[in-house]
DNA sequence: CCCCCCCC
């Protein structure tokens, strides 16, 4: 009698998705792994750990796998890079694109029930896979987005120190090219930053493995995390041709820069127009990629009252500078406390006030509550801050004087110790007003580990009448046409 | 279930 002995048959993680169920079992070597961190639960319901790894198999296929609390603690340390395991009993997710560098469709999540194992070292995986795509490929690519780069680093800023939320970074600018012809900024961080001048000068060769492409000012720019990859002058047969391209004919080329760096606040892309149900059901299927949309309508409400409570419009807003990108300084605009302390720039400095509204704007196909931002609000009030401010402030005693009016009697309904008609008065005197172009921004946002899409007002301008009246009768011809 | 790496 024959005993076969069967080599075990894996699951190639290339083919995982949330269709073929739980009875999956993967080979494959980490790649990459993630330093624990702690969190508090958004719930409120305590704290938990988490790291995650990139397992990469025999077949070439990649995908993230995150650990949480108990599997957490059992298999951190175990899972070094470089080594193999076997892995099942995880769950599959949708990966969220705001985040998960590796280019696969899906996520695995392992919890208490994970069945991990360490085995032989496997010599048919590597030990790192490239997907390079040349940047005229990335120019084209849904936004956000991960790739693997390889070009010549054309230029490099110095390293720049800056604080955001409360957390210190530093960062540096390269511009990377590629045969393509193109070129792109890409920003590294912390230690790879900070490494000297002389690693960068000399148009050395680079391969960059899980850049994050995101939209900047009407271009594109990368950015390098740290989990990602960044070897120079490496051994690979990308590397060579770009070399080649560059020493030839790149150096001397004209290259299209694909970040847009002209360091002005705009022209803003203002989008696509549309109408107010059409915005809807675009921001409710987009969900990785930032889009804006422009749409024609009038504001029909802003919201002063939020159940039982007053709804502020203004708030105290941090004025202090702060150094933008290209050497742009910005206001904080970060609320302030009651004192007038900015937790952001540490102190109380200078603040003034600012707008925040919910506004509803009404078109012929129907209405929306947008967020709306400073600038926009203070242009569909035709108000500034202040003004608001000041009415706000001064309603109490204005209602003294107007007490004997029987219409202000009438509506005289108290909320909380405020009463508002002083302001809402003031704001239907815009409402179905003049006809507005508002720019709206639909963008991914991540809420209780839901990626969700935030939409909002960014820019209102009085609609400009003749090129919305060819628009609609452009319209009319298209339905005769019909 | 996390998630920040800025600046619209």
């Amino acid at each position: 009698m024959t005993i076969q002995v069967q080599e075990e048959v894996f699951f190639p993680i290339r083919e995982l998705s949330t269709y073929q169920g739980a009875k999956w079992t993967i080979k494959g070597r980490v790649t990459m792994r993630a330093p624990m961190r702690g969190f508090k639960k958004r719930d409120g319901n305590g704290d938990g750990k988490v790291f995650h790894v990139e397992l990469l198999d025999a077949e070439g296929g990649e995908i993230r796998a995150s650990f949480f609390n108990e599997a957490a603690e059992k298999f951190f340390d175990l899972m070094e890079v470089g080594k193999c395991f076997k892995l099942s009993r995880g769950s599959v997710r949708i990966a969220n694109r705001q985040y998960n560098t590796c280019k696969h469709r899906y996520e695995l999540v392992f919890d208490k029930m994970a069945q991990v194992d360490e085995v032989e070292d496997d010599q048919k995986i590597e030990t790192v896979k490239y997907a390079i795509e040349n940047l005229r490929s990335v120019k084209g690519k849904t936004l956000p987005c991960s790739v693997d780069i390889c070009g010549v680093i054309t230029a490099f800023e110095q390293p720049i120190a800056f604080e955001s939320k409360g957390r210190n970074f530093v960062k540096r600018n390269l511009t990377i090219a590629d045969d393509s012809a193109m070129s792109m900024i890409v920003t590294i961080w912390a230690e790879r930053a900070q490494k000297e001048d002389t690693v960068f000068k000399g148009n050395p060769v680079v391969v960059m493995k899980g850049v994050m492409v995101k939209e900047w000012q009407g271009g594109r720019s990368g950015s390098l995390t740290e989990g990602g990859l960044m070897v120079m002058q490496p051994d690979i047969p990308e590397a060579k041709a770009v070399s080649a391209w560059w020493q030839s004919t790149g150096h001397a080329q004209e290259i299209t820069f694909i970040s847009q760096t002209n360091g002005l606040p705009g022209p803003r892309a203002s989008g696509k127009t549309m109408d107010i149900m059409q915005m809807k059901q675009a921001s409710e299927q987009m969900v990785t990629e930032q889009e804006t949309f422009s749409i024609y309508c009038r504001l029909a409400a802003v919201q002063t009252r939020k159940r039982d409570e007053v709804q502020p419009l203004v708030y105290n807003a941090c004025m202090e500078l702060k150094d933008g990108m290209n050497g742009r300084t910005l206001p904080c605009n970060r609320r302030v406390d009651e004192n007038g302390f900015c937790a952001v720039c540490d102190k109380k400095g200078k603040a003034g006030p600012r707008l925040n509204l919910r506004c509803r704007f009404e078109d012929a196909s129907g209405n929306c509550w947008l967020t709306t931002f400073h600038p926009a609000a203070e242009k569909i009030l035709a108000l500034s801050a202040q003004e608001v401010q000041d009415i706000e402030q001064n309603q109490g005693r204005e209602e003294e004087e107007e007490g004997e009016e029987e219409e202000a009697e009438a509506e005289a309904e108290e909320v909380g110790s405020c009463k508002l008609e002083g302001i809402e008065n003031k704001l239907k005197e815009t409402y179905y007003g003049e006809m507005l172009q508002i720019i709206v921004r639909a963008k991914p946002e991540s809420y209780n580990g839901e990626s969700r899409t935030g939409v909002s007002c960014i820019a209102a301008s009085p609609a400009p009448v003749r090129e919305h009246s060819r628009m609609m009768l452009k319209e009319i011809e298209d339905m005769l046409a019909k």
